[in-house]
DNA sequence: ATTATTATTGAGATTCATTAGCAATAATAG
DNA sequence: CTATTATTGCTAATGAATCTCAATAATAAT
């Protein structure tokens, strides 16, 4: 099912409105799988002479994620950032501490771990996130990390652009 | 060693200057082991007359992320979620999405995975983060979750105080 | 289709966590 | 003890995310 089908009826049994505005947010998240924040997406919507209110984008977002479309990953550099769901398999994340690089692996131990923990504690689980952090191939041969990481440095103004 | 040994000696290789805001920080952190964010920390220092300035705590924590004395575990709420990591051993969290309880546990195929990935992809770990989230063994029974569970919504004014 | 109801939009104001600027203070080296 | 300069505390600034409110538009009912 189309991720738009999935939202409409996401809408209809939560007796919501559906909009264009809402159609176009997806259709933009979807159009590729790369990862986003709030401000990234709004400026791929005006690059495209699509123009949504932010106070809309950050209106449906919470949306999005209750009908399972996208979840939040993580938060870094001061704000949330996303990645679609839908239609993807589960994966988790492994992140270069000191390029951002991210690679998305699958591991069949992280939810035998999820059941095993579930149960010894009687939870019932509903989702995990599982982050793993360190040094790419490049940048640890650079030997980037053994003396001076940027902790906590929020970088201004998205360099890379 | 004492946390604020620890504490010393990375202030010492790294040049810096060690004061007594600093030390009764760390000390009110180390005086239990509960998890916090800067505000409430703030709060704590507050009530001991200890008064810090919320510029000075904010200066420090990066520091003690640094000299291995706390870590960042989750960001909710608009803000950012602490909890001291030096003198315990590494653990993972296991969170009822609905009232919040938090469970601590340690599952050695945790370690496996990672040196699995690393290995796979070439990266060298140095951290990692699996957060567990569903319901509790009471919110469970109570069917809470089924219906309707409250995402993105900020609660006002920290009501469990 | 037309109308009534009310969810949604957009623009701007607001909140709140976090950071930055600056003058006064105090930690260290010499 | 003095000089250097990191650190403090205050306040202002920033920025993500939320809220307000009047105007608009999606749906249901006619």
């Amino acid at each position: 099912m189309d991720p738009i089908d999935k939202f409409r009826e996401y809408i209809k049994e939560k007796g919501l409105r559906n909009t264009p505005e809402r159609e176009t947010i997806i259709e933009e998240i979807f159009c590729t799988h790369d990862h986003f924040d709030a401000d990234e997406l709004f400026l791929r919507l005006r690059n495209k002479r699509r123009r949504i209110s932010k106070a809309s984008l950050y209106r449906t977002i919470p949306l999005l994620i209750e009908s399972g479309l996208i979840k939040e990953v993580y938060f870094e550099n001061g704000h949330r950032h996303y990645e679609q769901i839908y239609g993807y398999k589960h994966h988790c994340h492994l992140r270069c501490a000191n390029c951002g690089k991210i690679i998305e692996f699958a591991d069949d131990e992280v939810v035998k771990i999820q059941e095993r923990i579930g149960k010894k504690y009687g939870f019932v689980i509903t989702s995990h996130r599982f982050e793993l952090v360190g040094y790419c191939p490049q940048c640890a041969k650079r030997g980037v990390g053994r003396k001076r990481r940027q902790l906590f440095t929020k970088e201004r103004g998205k360099e890379a652009r």
